[in-house]
DNA sequence: ATCCTCTTTGCATTCGAAGTCATTTCCGAT
DNA sequence: ATCGGAAATGACTTCGAATGCAAAGAGGAT
């Protein structure tokens, strides 16, 4: 005995019942209608259609959701987006994603320990993948495996559990740096770190110590946190530590090669290149400055991005495929703020 | 003779349904013990969250979304997220939304045209509100009011649609500026202004104007489009127009204001501040770096996301609350790019 | 023991679209 | 007219959780 229910007067609320009814064929037909490759005649989806747009129907993503059980949401999850190197990231992922008819699940950490939370959430949304710039524990990656989730990580790697990720060559990209600076006649050299917990901040000082260390080169490390100001803090204890010998200067990120470049100028009055190269590593925007013309790696950011998420594409398709590491090599930005070799 | 269906094996796929029988209650019982405030007795409470944790059950959010008619999704629609200040905005509101128990559905434009496919999206996905930082016509602005989908404009109003908003004051940001430049006995002024379709740029570039016609002095101006490269580009355009007598310098944005320091300086051997002040607006990360230090007005990020958040958050709960448009006043910085009086 | 109230609990329905399956329609061939 | 096969269509069920309603249970007062 239920009473007729009443479509909602606001325009755009419509159902496929409401279309259908307004056509008068069934939902049946409404629901092929929207999706490719059904069977209409072709006067019929004509009579839905004007239906459809009469009053403003758009299919219900969430109801399409749970009964297809694929979202066509992706979660994409990111440290700290204050970085300068991810704004540009996050812009081509979320494109590229949107492209391929799948929308964005944004999820920002205010800080590591909300990793748990986020992904609580990320649960909830039943989202179909997930491309993370942050640092997951073992647990949390294996979570992802256990609810088949497919996850790829951009600039990181599993450490320990195999999982699929989209990288940019620290090890050659260093190399590079370091080869073109000990060409480039320097005596005193030092690194900036990122912060410990950076896993390319991590990569990118072990292989740079390791080729000096090959060449015969000695240097001293500090540790910063990837901002402007530590590049100057971490420039103002390398000049301590080495006397004010220091005269080539590697960078983890260019964000620090930036900072460190101010300080040598204007706290120390040193002139950059000339009696100090600094070399930093991204190829952020300010990079290019005229005032900094940092010597760095550019990541391949179109292609990088392009590749996770082709390949987060791939595991949702067929969620079997092997954990696979995507290794992209940087463009060395000559710049002008190291003489090299 | 339906066959049972089977639970998913994969961890983390259970339902409520399954919750309910390996708890030995029913499916009600789950979804009240979930729900705050729902009464259910301590120890079927306890029962249930056992069977929960065992079986890493987490509530659909979709299946939630479908019934309850609340995505508890918000749309965060941005023009070009590599404008430097949207990161720390959009990284704001989604922290401060996430608090809130609502998600980000993130949409990043990469021209103007693609809006209506982007809105197109929002409402298949009946997202509960959207805040946006973009230019929308009368009519797309019309249909969030249209499908009661509140809305709140970031730093943009209506123009001719009411709607709510919260903008950083261009207006009384700029006058300050004006003024402190005036006093600081600068006779050629030039204005950079921002492209031609955003709404701040244009506001701020007229009050700066007005401003100076009315305390007497005149200026040129010339377009940028907010980027780095075209204040360098603008800086050379006024040069030539001044024939090289500029020196007061106002710019729509930092970034530009930034560009025209580093091409006044590294270009035209100008010394900035002493022989030409530059001004900016937004507070950027990199307005504060030791080379530039521009003196510009700051947008009380903070305080405009919370209202952003706070005003989305009431809309949606009382539809019916009227356009509302909040102003935050910006803070002038002093900084050392400009002689101020 | 009886009655009454308040709390717990389960049943059944609902949200909106997709898809299975059975039925009807259509069109040309005989 | 009759039949065959394909195309078109509709009835019905399903996804997973929320909720109105009725029934059952728990306690208290008498």
């Amino acid at each position: 005995m239920a009473v007729k229910r009443q479509p909602d007067v606001r325009s755009g609320r419509a159902t496929s019942y409401d279309v259908a009814r307004a056509a008068g064929v069934s939902q049946s037909a409404v629901s092929r209608c929207f999706k490719q490759g059904a069977s209409v005649a072709p006067r019929t989806r004509e009579k839905i259609l004007a239906a459809a747009r009469a009053l403003s129907y758009y299919p219900n993503a969430i109801a399409q959701g749970l009964i297809t059980r694929r979202s066509n949401l992706v979660a994409i999850i990111i440290s700290n987006l204050t970085n300068l190197y991810y704004p540009e990231v996050l812009a081509e992922l979320t494109q590229r994603l949107s492209a391929q008819g799948i929308r964005v699940l944004l999820f920002s950490l205010a800080a590591e320990s909300d990793v748990d939370e986020v992904l609580d959430q990320v649960w909830r949304y039943r989202v179909d993948g997930a491309i993370v710039a942050a640092r997951l524990n073992p647990e949390q990656l294996a979570a992802f495996a256990d609810r088949g989730v497919p996850i790829v990580l951009y600039n990181r790697i599993g450490e320990g559990v195999p999982v699929a990720s989209v990288c940019c060559d620290s090890i050659s990209g260093e190399h590079a740096l370091v080869e073109a600076l000990v060409e480039g006649e320097h005596h005193v050299f030092g690194i900036i770190a990122g912060p410990a917990d950076s896993y390319v901040g991590e990569e990118r000082v072990e292989a740079a110590r390791r080729r000096l260390e090959q060449l015969g080169r000695d240097c001293k490390i500090v540790r910063g946190n990837f901002d402007y100001a530590s590049g100057d803090a971490a420039l103002k204890d390398l000049m301590r530590m080495t006397d004010r010998k220091l005269d080539a200067l590697i960078c983890a990120n260019d964000l620090m090669a930036i900072g460190a470049i101010d300080s040598a100028r204007i706290n120390f009055g040193i002139a950059v290149p000339q009696a100090l190269s600094v070399v930093g590593f991204d190829g952020v925007g300010p990079a290019t400055w005229l005032a900094y013309q940092v010597t760095t790696i550019r990541q391949p950011v179109r292609r990088m991005t392009e590749a996770a998420v082709a390949m987060l594409l791939e595991r949702i398709e067929r969620p079997d495929l092997s954990p696979e590491q995507r290794l992209f090599a940087g463009e060395l930005l000559p710049g002008s703020s190291a003489r090299l070799g």
